[in-house]
DNA sequence: GGCAAACTGTACAAATTTGTCAAGATCACG
DNA sequence: CGTGATCTTGACAAATTTGTACAGTTTGCC
């Protein structure tokens, strides 16, 4: 069980985007990031139909994120660049007979899986991007607090 | 982000055992679950070097639990099959720069991994082989239970 | 209008994962 | 002690995933 490529991808390019703050092209994340251009801009793509950024064309254009960071959950960008652990046809694209799913041990199977997809929920849809913009230990704070259900450090508004 | 094949395989064929309760040969486990032989053999190979099953060779062999089902964990039977979300070698093996990880996205990133996998072991690790046995509501009933840190239907030693 | 910077989209190549095959080793039983 | 059922193991083939190439489109700027 691992996180795929175009979702680790996505989720690196989206932090280095928070980070920058406004907008970022192709050549500058394939340079931060070390990946090749085309393979950014196929995760890009991506991320931009899901809605998570929008895209600018011509010179001067780039990428920016659609959302504050702080609106953007880590449960959207894996939804948007994977498929989630209990998929709809998992009892039909899987081996052999087609009456399989009716026994019993694919059927808690089932379960299994969809109780680990609503343990990941529970952290990730609680976690954004903004809680992960620190350095490690920072956003293991952040991660831990959301999963608390604290509010990570309630302060005032700043004007502007 | 999905189980892996022999993930899926290794817990099914788990499962088939536990069910049966004594000795299943390659065979048996490959028509009940719609698997080739080879591929079975494969699986079961590897549970076998982590400990989680044993085999008998020659006729009237077969593989059987090496534990009763409630002492084998989920978290055990994905650990001997597949890889963890974040492992050792996760800023070695990724693109480009070996000085990425120094970087605070791919330090953030690491801390979002190990919160997944925080999350997932507290499930996987709680839940055994025997809570998976009963069908689809039962087996959820039961992982919820042990979430909660619920013993599940205590009752007395049955001798024998 | 032409050029260059940037995104878009599809098709293809490489790498990894998955599945199969075949030859071997072990053992109960007669 | 031979035979057949069974597990064991490494090499190979197929499928999927991942990464690349390339030909396009858009747009600001001169």
């Amino acid at each position: 069980m691992k996180l795929s490529s175009p979702e680790e991808y996505g989720l690196r390019c989206l932090l280095r985007m928070a980070r920058a703050g406004g907008s970022v092209t192709i050549p500058e994340l394939s340079e931060a990031e070390g990946l090749s251009e085309a393979n950014v801009a196929k995760v890009m793509r991506r991320l931009r139909l899901a809605g998570l950024v929008e895209s600018v064309r011509g010179p001067a254009g780039g990428y920016r994120l659609a959302r504050p960071p702080e609106r953007i959950t880590a449960a959207e960008v894996l939804q948007a660049l994977g498929e989630r652990l209990l998929t709809a046809d998992f009892c039909r694209k899987h081996a052999g007979l087609p009456e399989i799913c009716v026994h019993a041990e694919d059927c808690s199977l089932r379960a299994l899986l969809a109780a680990m997809q609503g343990a990941l929920d529970s952290l990730l849809s609680a976690t954004t991007i903004k809680d992960l913009l620190g350095n490690e230990r920072q956003a293991t704070v952040q991660i831990a607090a959301r999963l608390a259900g604290v509010s990570s450090a309630p302060r005032a508004f700043l004007p502007g």
